[in-house]
DNA sequence: AGCACGCCGACT
DNA sequence: GTCGGCGTGCTC
């Protein structure tokens, strides 16, 4: 122990000892730590539970949050002794983490079994917003300015004074369209007076009065429902369940209205893909400004402005990715988690957790209805809306809005492609119709690059990636060989790294740019883009293809799931897709539904606006009950058929999942702890442990992997088991065993 | 998460 | 002989 330590902890202070004053605490701090610690509180320092404090911790300093005393208190032998404790240095000025953001934060940590302070690292994701506000230097006309030579640039300044605000000087040169040296002249002349003004500006309010959009009776009627729960407060949570057209956002748009109006509030989650500057031109339409956002792209001052203007209840509406729920509104009274049954709502990393799912815990712990939105809602919710967990509202299609596309199955193995393509006849053909009619299409393949393996004629070597158990994708644009699971890269080589062959290197299996260089050849006058994470990095390249397709600039999209989800393109009337069958393979528990999901969402895309549209699924499992579905549009028959199948067996939602994944750089060791965990595996009735068993990705990012599965009946608590056994199991210092409850991801 | 302590290789 | 690599372990 260093000597600082045992001083303060021994309350020497200068003139002699004193007893320690103050009082016991609580404080978490953002660390993958067990529990909060314990510190003293000095009597001067008023401090109530949520106050970001900042406290010593080993040789540094860090911010806590004082946590409330645990329910049950501690005994005397896990009591950490009086002399060990520590001073809380200071209270920072910012608002207290609201008791909601604290029983959320303890509530997750419960249920994924992780440390609480992780979990608390999310709410506190911006340090600098804990700070205090920063000033910046504007300028006003001085109280008593003194006598100057008027000029007409002086006049004009002094002029935009009167009734303008105070502004920094170069912006205030701007407005008042002088040079930055006659508003510095003002102000060493003493006729402008600087102040100190906080820099974050406030957001508009949007505002809930304004009239919304005429409804349709079926709309009106949800609308009135979800406005009577914003209204009155209290907990709910609501599926709304409509196909793409059927107008879900005019609906939620009204419950937010509600519950501004109610002095509340309002988060939106959406799938981090989706939000873009559509959606937001939406609301601003609807509420006459834009809403705060929350999402990877904002800029550090952002993030810290926005986490500081939400704390303060300056931000009355603010749409997020799924980060955002952790963001501490003090006056929540709405959550609307829109495209509800997107798989980016699952962390995979970190603390692993659903967002859509921790959305309605809380709601629950703050009191407030939650709404779910989907075209395609996810089976979980479906189900516990035939349980009667959650309300369900239908919205049916709109009369006058556009026809459902027509879907037809193009049969790869009586249309096979030409050697080395992958467009069939058929889709061929019904490009060359589109593009011919003018109008716009798309081809759909969820596979970024342009070719995912590359193998040696010669030897028969496949290009792998060195830390993941994963092919290398070549990507043309940049030439290079990509792993899509960790960032290792190659140049594209020439020779064979196996055998040194010249030339010998053939691309197997195609990625957009392969599709999109197949298109070209037919389609040479197209007006083609490729439309990948690649190539629309950031909303800015997002939002000016969105203007090409608009305008038809663009008339032939090739695209991964990115151009699925989220965007609107009036022209669009053929969508390809050229491989249905991609997300089958692999069998996970969810394939068949995210298939669904994914090929529904992308058939939407085509034939909005009035115009028919029309979609090719190529397949070589015509018969796959996922093709049949989406073909015949019987989405609740395949819902039905999907459910009937997991209740059988004991899956989710019908039984509960926990899957523990043992990793680590050595493969030995990593073996070891999963059969050291399978031996201890915890037996009771309605409990089954299934596995180690090596995952798809046995070797990922450098780290050798096992993966158990703990599947239990719905009655049982899976932590309790959970905890008890990994309790016996120690693994390794070397070795890490992650817990995921509720897997979603077999990988 | 940091940061210190600790125990083995290339330097002044 | 010391500087320093990052493996291991602790922080109220």
């Amino acid at each position: 122990m260093s000597k600082p330590v045992s001083q303060s902890a021994s309350g020497v202070a200068p003139g002699g000892l004193f007893p320690p004053s103050g009082r016991r605490v609580k404080v978490l701090l953002p660390l993958p730590l067990a529990g909060a610690y314990d510190y003293r509180l000095p009597d001067d320092l008023p401090a109530r539970p949520g106050a970001f404090v900042r406290v010593p911790l080993a040789s540094r300093e860090m911010i806590g949050v004082l946590w409330d005393d645990p329910p049950t208190p501690e005994t005397a032998e896990t009591r950490v002794p009086d002399e060990k404790l520590r001073e809380v240095e200071a209270v920072l000025p910012v608002p207290p983490l609201p008791e909601a953001n604290r029983r959320f934060a303890d509530w997750i940590a419960a249920y994924t079994l992780a440390p609480p302070g992780a979990v608390l690292r999310m709410a506190m994701s911006v340090p600098q917003a804990l700070e205090a506000p920063r000033t910046r230097t504007v300028y006003a006309l001085a109280d008593r300015p003194p006598e100057i030579r008027a000029t007409p640039a002086r006049a004009r300044v002094i002029a935009f004074l009167q009734d303008g605000p105070a502004l920094p000087a170069a912006e205030l040169a701007r407005e008042a369209g002088v040079t930055p040296g006659v508003v510095r002249g003002l102000a060493d002349a003493g006729v402008l007076a600087p102040l100190q003004a906080r820099e974050a500006p406030d957001w508009p309010d949007p505002d809930p009065a304004r009239p919304g959009p005429d409804l349709s009776p079926a709309q009106r009627a949800a609308a009135d429902d979800l406005t009577a729960k914003a209204r009155a407060g209290g907990f709910s949570a609501t599926l709304i369940d409509g196909v793409t057209g059927s107008g879900k956002t005019e609906v939620y748009f009204e419950a937010i209205a509600a519950a501004l109006q109610a002095g509340r509030q309002v988060l939106v989650l959406l799938p981090e893909i989706a939000l873009g500057a559509q959606w937001l031109e939406r609301f601003a339409a609807r509420f006459g400004a834009p809403p705060a956002e929350w999402h990877s792209d904002l800029t550090p001052a952002q993030r810290r402005m926005t986490w500081r203007a939400v704390a303060e209840g300056r931000v009355r509406a603010l749409v997020g990715a799924r980060s955002a729920l952790h963001l501490p509104f003090p006056e929540l009274g709405l959550i609307v988690v829109d495209e509800e049954h997107d798989q980016s709502y699952k962390q995979e990393d970190g603390v692993i957790y659903h967002a859509r799912d921790m959305a309605v815990v809380r709601g629950h712990i703050g009191d407030f209805p939650v709404v779910l939105a989907s075209a395609t809602p996810s089976l979980e919710t479906v189900v516990n809306c035939e349980a009667g967990r959650y309300d369900r509202i239908d919205l049916p299609e709109r009369h006058g809005g556009a026809d459902l596309p027509g879907i037809e199955i193009v049969d790869l193995r009586k249309h096979p492609p030409p050697r080395q393509a992958w467009i069939a006849p058929p889709l061929r053909d019904a490009l060359a119709a589109c593009l011919a009619a003018g109008e716009q299409a798309l081809l759909f393949l969820n596979r970024r690059g342009y070719a995912p393996l590359t193998l040696c004629r010669a030897c028969g070597h496949r290009l792998e990636c060195p830390n993941c158990s994963a092919w290398l994708v070549e990507h043309r644009f940049s030439r290079r060989l990509e792993c899509h699971h960790c960032g290792h890269w190659i140049p594209a080589p020439k020779l064979c790294p196996e055998c040194g062959a010249e030339d010998q290197l053939a691309p197997c299996g195609p990625g957009v740019e392969r599709l999109a260089e197949e298109a070209a050849a037919l389609f040479p006058d197209a007006r083609m883009e490729i439309a990948t994470s690649d190539t629309l990095m950031g909303p800015l390249a997002a939002a000016a293809f969105v203007d090409r397709m608009a305008s038809g600039e663009t008339n032939l999209v090739i695209g991964t799931q990115i151009v699925a989800k989220g965007y609107h393109f009036p022209l669009l009337t053929l969508v390809g897709v050229v491989d249905a069958d991609l997300g089958l393979a692999g069998g996970d528990l969810r394939a068949g539904e995210r298939t669904f999901q994914l090929l529904n969402q992308v058939a939407g895309r085509a034939g909005r606006a009035g115009r028919p549209g029309r979609v090719l699924l190529q397949t070589a499992n015509p018969d796959a009950p996922v093709l049949q579905a989406i073909a015949a549009g019987d989405r609740d028959g395949f819902l039905a058929a999907e459910s009937e199948a997991r209740a059988r067996g004991g899956w989710p939602p019908f039984g509960r999942l926990a899957a523990l994944i043992v990793s680590g750089p050595d493969e030995r060791a990593v073996e070891e702890t999963a059969k050291a965990l399978a031996r201890t595996a915890p037996a009771a009735e309605g409990l089954r442990v299934l596995g180690p068993a090596p995952p798809p990705l046995a070797l990922l990012r450098g780290r050798h992997r096992r993966r158990l599965l703990l599947k239990a009946d719905r009655a049982l608590s899976v932590q309790k088991a959970l905890r008890d056994w990994l309790a016996r199991v120690k693994p390794p210092s070397s070795v890490r065993v992650a817990v995921d409850v509720d897997p979603y991801s077999f990988l």
